[in-house]
Formats: C-alpha cells, sequence, structure tokens
DNA sequence: TCAATATCTCAATCATCGTCGAAACGTAGA
DNA sequence: TCTACGTTTCGACGATGATTGAGATATTGA
C-alpha cells in the first residue's frame, strides 16, 4: 500500500513536463515497454536528459526496466499508477458515489477507446 | 478536455507535502469543502503557507473556493481530478483491459470504502 | 466608525531541480 | 582484444520552488 512520501514523490516526478511525456509514451506503449533510445526520441530530450529522468521515475516506482541485449527496455508499472490513484481518490466524497463517479467512468473508458 | 501543461501543472501540485495533504483532506471532506482556517491546522501549515499553496492548486485547478460570511470554504475539484486520472491512463496498454484492471477496481472501491 | 477575525500579498532567503557536455561503463560482434 | 553502440554518471550552471514575517485587505459585530 502506497504511503504519503512514495506518493509526494509519485507525483513530483509526473510534474514535469518531459517526465510525464516519458510515462505517457510507457503506459501506451504497453506492458513490453520501449527502450531508452527510442524514448528519447519519442519524447523528445537528449539521452543524458532522458537518464536522469528515467532515475528519478525509477526511484519512484512508475517505471521499471530490464535489460535486453545492449539495450535498456523501460516499461511502465501499471500497478503503482494505480495505488497512486487510489492514494489520492481514498475516502473521498463522503459516501457520495455520484461525486466520484466520472472519474470512475473515465478510467474504465481508458482501455475501450483503442479498441 | 486536460492538456498537457494543464496536468503537468497539477501534478507538480500534487508532488508537495502539504498541497497533496490539501487536496486529500479536501477529497476526504466532501463537496461542501472546508474554511482555509480548518484546513491549515488539520494540514499543519502556517496560514500564510496555506495561502501560498491554496493559490497554487486553484491556478492548478485542483481546488475551488467560495466565500462564506467572512471564511473561504476551498474544495475539491472532483471534476478535474478525474480528468487529470483520464490523462494519465489515457490509450493505456494498447487494448488489454488486463492490464489496467486493477486501477479501475481501485478507482471503484474508494467510494464503497467509507460506507 | 472601531476593534477583532480571517485570509491574502509582498519581498527576501535558502534549497532543490532541470539541463548540458565530457567522460565512463557495459554489451555485442569481428 | 579491439571497435562501435547504447546508456549512465559526474560536475557545473541557471532557474524555479518553499518558507517566513510583516503588512494589507475584507468581513463581522458593537
Amino acid at each position: 500500500m502506497m504511503d504519503e512520501r512514495q506518493a509526494v514523490a509519485a507525483f513530483a516526478a509526473l510534474g514535469q513536463e518531459h517526465r510525464l511525456r516519458i510515462v505517457r509514451q510507457l503506459v501506451t506503449a504497453g506492458p513490453e515497454g520501449m527502450a531508452a533510445g527510442m524514448l528519447a526520441e519519442a519524447v523528445g530530450v537528449s539521452g543524458t536528459n532522458l537518464s536522469f529522468h528515467l532515475k528519478e521515475l525509477s526511484h519512484s516506482g512508475l517505471v521499471t526496466s530490464r535489460r535486453e541485449g545492449r539495450s535498456i527496455i523501460y516499461s511502465a508499472a501499471y500497478l503503482d499508477l494505480s495505488e497512486l490513484i487510489q492514494f489520492l481518490m481514498r475516502d473521498c466524497c463522503q459516501g457520495r458515489p455520484e461525486v466520484c463517479a466520472p472519474a470512475v467512468a473515465a478510467l474504465s473508458a481508458c482501455c475501450e477507446e483503442t479498441a
């Protein structure tokens, strides 16, 4: 279960243009992930800079990495992302589901839009 | 619909201990919101500091305010929060709902835990 | 109008973050 | 082992952010 410190770190990591692009790119890429080099091109940052941001994101638990040959493949940490969302909305709306129903609907729709 | 700039601003706003506490406090408080003074006490910051953070949060669209007598009442912007979540998870997992099902389940559960 | 309460603005200070270039590291193939 | 490739580490600089205290603004009740 996510605690406040982790959540702050995760949100701070997402609160930066390039890092948010990186995470969204990886979320879109699916569980297989992407190599660092392709990510740098897709996001539009230098290799050095990407490395810095990926380190930050790894440390926040939002992305994971594995080596494949001479490339390093990064993927979105879907489970941690969902825990982050849950942390933010926990105990919401004082038992009035209609208040946060839009959030539930928005997230439910995310997997169907691409189908 | 939320764009990248807004999302970055919103996540950056949440990526700070006191601001995250403020938003979570307001999310828990429900649609009626809380007065600034009670928020300061609940979150544990000085009035000056709270004002600075609330301004930041208002500017990011995560909270709204209204005057009531000599108090100013702040509330969570539930709709903007849901759009933020949707922005992060848009086009996720390449059509494999099982990947982000945990996120959907986590958010759906948020309104039932307090019941 | 006066005093009291609630909240905000302003200016200054200190710490942290993002970016870059150069160099180092690990891996693959000849 | 040597070279090429992909990625990361290091040191430095400039920019942005958090916090504080004092003063300003707005509202209420006497």
